[in-house]
RNA sequence: GCGAGGGUAGCCAAGCUCGGUCAAAGGCGACAGACUCAAGAUCUGUUCUCGAAGGAGUCCCCCGGUUCAAAUCCGGGCCCUCGCACCA
């Protein structure tokens, strides 16, 4: 029987399909077990690194179908956002990161030419993520509750989550400065570059403006990370060969770079830039200091970068070391000091002042660093890196010295706010937001950060929610454990969360203010709920334009009557009750499996609003964090269009395979890198157990034998450890279990001698149901040669029954193996082709002396082993006793539980040898001769009989 | 910076929560034997060092500590990865 994976793969796949095995229907008092995997975002083809969390659902569903549980594992997709839009977009104009991948993926022209609308996208997608994806893997999934966040009747749903928000007071409203296109408006900068085409790096810096007088009524404004160090003011910097602007803002008049002014403008109410101030024209006069009053010279730097802040620095040469080096170069050149009129009393007026106590340095860290570094110029590489060291050191350890004023002796972390948080007080400093360097819009267009003055938040700052939701997350089951121990933190770290933003974006409109459109988390947080509805909806017995208000709080918090209910939404009763019975059955979830990108982002709000929204009854019961599966040189970026198409590494390595590859290759705890042999050596383990599998159904012989009590123990042993493993959710172990261990017990069972072609096809049965869960396609194949119909995947997995017996059973074989073991080892070092083994087995007071040393509660009393044994042993024993008593009490004291009910089963073990003397015989090419080690008609020329020890008969080979 | 997770034999990777069953599962690779005309596949065994008797020695990033006993617990160090919010 040769194995072809495609051909089964369709087979089964249909064949479940036909039999709607996969469909959800509540069943009263039956166990309901409801596990979802987070829904992917619709922005292209999928990586086969993403089919790891998913199939590792599919296996523990599949599990816990088959131990007795009514399961519902529904999928659907997330197509929120403009991961749509710019992918419909890069098709119109033809980027070859959207064209020639979904050619490289089999897409037609005719398919791709509609693909210009994100809507298409969509639904190209939903379909591309169904079939190629999950039904192409096997899943069992109720496909009937399909749903994606911008189908109507979705976006019904969540208006209703962001009215329930508001009605219970976690919606607020504040401003906010979030980076913007000045042409298309909100932008997402992050690493994967969706919206924008340069900057993905890039990070919002929040700088505090200082205001510095100038004699003519003038500010000069200055742009810093480090307000604190206002106290160390001695000079300011202007760039001579920038034009800068007078701007009005508010009632003040304001000088700084033309682009700063642009900047101030998307932040602040009221600024209009002015008429030109020549940078130049200021050097060489004075300004007033916020806070200190005090007077400053104004020197010329052309380092004052107009894009950067305002383009006007402030220099505090005590810190930085950069406005050190800048005094120093000053200080030597002529040419400008006497071009501004910089006389020796300005500069030495401009001193560096010691104002933090850093560490590790002296009061003037800035030049001991420059010193050291041996920095002299501003052209010098290394003033970056001394810049660094400086502030790290100073901001995180430092603290503020008498210089400055009240706040001497403040942590300089602390005295940062509150310095700056007193001179917004006094309304000479403001706050400014700017990117970290320069991000472009798709459009090819700045992008901005701009201030919404009226931006909605969730308020996961609210304390009662947050303190419920950590009590809540502590007695959920939460894997890894180390997330459930820090998923405390990050729930404590949460703040209010932007829920709702402005723009062109797929997603559904906000209830309260319909300008715009809900966030891509806060639509995705309530969502296994929804799962219920849907349903309903894809059936047709429902439709979207009745899902109002009152529809969800009567199915899903039930308020209301249903028959006012069903008169408000048009739907009819039996159906209302039926939504409200199925959600009060399959709810709470008991798993959301995730990607670990989801710990900081989509678990804490999955839970806080289950938690803020939901009676404690439905809130959920688990959450598993699965890892990646990376490209060697990095995670595979799913956006950017993937290297192998799923379906073709379907085709080539067969699902099952890739099935086994995601449960067995690591912990999902850890990353591992894809690699295609890999791949292909889980696919040729299956091709041999295919071999092994065919090979046990061909036995035809029924002769019972003692192997054949072995085998059902070692069934048991293994139900009891794969149980064991599923119940941890630990697919790995359960893998690693079944296709690794188990073959094992078949092939010992066989070389034994065991001959009987019931009680392997009984075993076989199990041990196929077992394979079920990770590779089941490999399992109905050979299921159907074993049992017909119906599947094994609708069959159940006994419960494992580990008796005495079970354990004595396996202490029989084990016997059998270790001493193989020992034979092998001393014909290993010795060299010696043996023609006769004897075997000796330990006399009954060596036995009798174990025992009693492992049934002593405490500490081992020696002097009583060797009396017992002593009157016990015979004569000629009676000098081994001591040295043996005294291992033996070694051993018992280093054993551990296991072990000790390990040697506490009772083994005859010459009997045990007798059955196994054919079999020894045959391995070892030899005769065997047995005796007990204190059988007088033993043969035993060069007395090794002494070695006989409980379980490790002494062994003579010749 | 803040927060989290890691470093295990040639490679990948379990074990660490609960110290003793640990020279440390399993896989891959390598080597040997069986089967075969042969190759491949498959099966069996070996794969830190030493050993003509089943044993001994040294080992789990480095240093130190706790303990009768440490891959496992504690302290310190070096190195690596990830997340940090409107991005799904």
């Amino acid at each position: 029987m040769a194995l072809d994976f495609s051909s089964i793969e369709a087979k089964w796949q249909n064949a479940w399909d036909r039999a709607r095995v996969n469909e959800a229907e509540p069943v009263p008092d039956k166990p309901k077990f409801f596990m979802i995997f987070a829904y992917p975002g619709v922005t292209g083809y999928m990586h086969v690194g993403h089919m790891r969390g998913y199939t590792v659902s599919d296996a523990i569903v599949r599990y816990k179908r088959m131990t007795g549980h009514n399961v519902l594992f529904p999928v659907g997709t997330h197509a929120t956002g403009n991961g749509a839009i710019s992918f419909a977009r890069r098709v119109e104009r033809g980027d070859p990161s959207a064209v020639e991948v979904l050619r490289a993926n089999g897409c037609s022209d005719e398919t791709l030419s509609k693909l210009t609308d994100p809507l298409e996208v969509v639904r190209f997608f939903n379909q591309v993520y169904l079939n190629d994806y999950w039904k192409r893997f096997g899943f069992m999934s109720d496909w009937s509750r399909f749903t994606s966040t911008i189908n109507p009747d979705y976006s019904r749903f969540i208006e209703w989550q962001m009215l329930k928000l508001s009605a219970a007071g976690l919606l607020i409203q504040k401003p906010y400065y979030a980076p913007a296109c000045v042409e298309h408006g909100p932008v997402a900068i992050d690493a994967s570059e969706t919206d924008i085409s340069k900057g993905g790096s890039a990070e919002v810096l929040e700088y505090t403006l200082l205001k510095f007088d100038l004699p003519d009524g003038r500010k000069l404004v200055a742009a810093t990370l480090r307000p604190e160090t206002v106290f160390g003011l001695t000079n300011f910097w202007v760039n001579p060969s920038v034009e800068y602007v007078n701007a009005k803002v508010g009632t003040e008049t304001w000088v700084v770079s033309l682009p700063a002014a642009d900047k101030l403008r998307l932040q602040m109410d009221s600024v209009e830039v002015g008429e030109g101030a020549e940078g130049a024209a200021l050097i060489g006069r004075s300004c007033v200091a916020p806070l200190t009053g005090k007077s400053i010279p104004i020197f010329p730097s052309e380092l004052c970068d107009p894009d950067v802040g305002t383009g006007l620095v402030m220099s505090v040469p005590s810190d930085a070391p950069v406005d050190w080096i800048g005094l120093v170069e000053l200080r030597k050149d002529e040419g400008a000091r006497k071009r501004f009129g910089i006389t020796d009393g300005m500069l030495d007026s401009a001193a560096p002042i010691a104002i933090i106590d850093t560490p590790g340095y002296g009061p003037l860290p800035a030049l001991e660093v420059s010193e050291r570094m041996g920095v002299t110029s501003l052209e010098d590489p290394k003033l970056e890196e001394a810049t660094k060291e400086v502030y790290k050191t100073g901001f995180h350890k430092g603290v503020m010295n008498d210089s400055c004023g009240e706040f001497a002796g403040w942590q300089v972390e602390r005295a940062k706010d509150a310095v700056r948080d007193r001179m917004l007080e006094q309304g000479t400093a403001s706050m400014f937001y700017d990117l970290s360097e320069e991000v472009l819009c798709r459009c090819g267009q700045k992008v901005l950060v701009k201030k919404i003055p009226d931006q909605w938040f969730i308020d996961y700052a609210n304390p009662s929610l947050k303190e419920r939701s950590k009590e809540h997350a502590l007695t959920m089951n939460i894997l890894p454990r180390e997330y459930h121990d820090n998923i405390q933190n990050v729930l404590e770290w949460y703040r209010e969360r932007a829920c709702v933003r402005l723009g062109n974006w797929l997603g559904t409109r906000f209830p309260l203010d319909t300008r715009w459109i809900v966030e891509a988390i806060a639509d995705s947080t309530l969502y296994p709920i929804y799962y219920i509805v849907s349903k309903y909806v894809n059936a047709g017995r429902i439709s979207a334009e009745g899902m109002n208000e009152a529809f969800f709080d009567h199915v899903l918090l039930g308020k209301g009557s249903c028959s006012d209910v069903a008169s408000e939404t048009g739907f009819d009763e039996a159906t209302l009750l039926s939504i409200q019975e199925e959600f009060d059955y399959w709810y709470p979830l008991d798993i959301n499996l995730g990607g670990k990108e989801h710990m900081t982002v989509h678990f804490p709000v999955f839970l806080m609003n289950h938690v803020g929204l939901l009676r404690p009854q439905h809130w959920p019961r688990g959450i598993i964090v699965n890892w990646y599966i990376t490209a060697i040189g990095g995670k595979i970026s799913k956006s950017k269009g993937g290297a192998q198409p799923i379906p073709d590494a379907a085709e080539r390595f067969g699902v099952d395979s890739m099935r086994l590859f995601y449960a067995h290759i690591a912990s999902l705890y850890v990353d591992v890198a894809w690699e295609d042999e890999k791949v292909e050596s889980y696919r040729d383990r299956l091709e041999r157990l295919w071999t092994l599998v065919s090979d046990l159904m061909a036995f035809d012989e029924e002769r019972p034998s003692d192997l054949d009590a072995w085998l059902r123990a070692r069934l048991q042993t293994r139900l009891g450890r794969v149980q064991g493993h599923m119940e941890q959710y630990d697919v790995r172990s359960y893998a690693n279990d079944v296709y690794f261990e188990m073959p094992q017990d078949f092939r010992w069972y066989l070389r034994r001698g065991g001959a009987s072609r019931s009680v392997l096809r009984e075993a076989l049965k199990v041990w196929t149901q077992l394979m079920t869960p990770v590779t089941p396609h490999l399992a109905e194949e050979i299921w159907e040669r074993l049992d017909g119909p119906p599947f094994v995947s609708t069959s159940l997995i006994q419960r494992a029954d580990e008796t005495q017996e079970v354990a004595s059973e396996e202490a029989n074989e084990r016997l059998v193996s270790t001493l193989m073991d020992d034979i092998a080892e001393i014909l290993k070092v010795t060299e010696i082709r043996p023609s006769r083994i004897v075997l000796m087995t330990a006399p009954r007071w060596k036995r009798d002396m174990q025992s009693k040393a492992l049934s002593s509660a405490g500490e081992v009393d020696i002097g009583g082993l060797i009396k017992d044994a002593m009157a016990a042993a015979p004569a000629e024993a009676r000098k081994e006793i001591p040295a043996f008593a005294k291992a033996v009490a070694l051993e018992t004291r280093r054993a551990s539980e296991d072990e000790r009910s390990r040697s506490a089963v009772y083994v005859d073990e010459l009997a045990a040898l007798q059955r196994a003397k054919a079999f020894l015989e045959k391995e070892f090419g030899c005769e065997v001769l047995l005796f007990s080690a204190d059988d007088p008609a033993r043969v035993d020329p060069k007395g090794r009989a002494k070695q006989a020890r409980p379980m490790r008969p002494a062994v003579f080979v010749e």
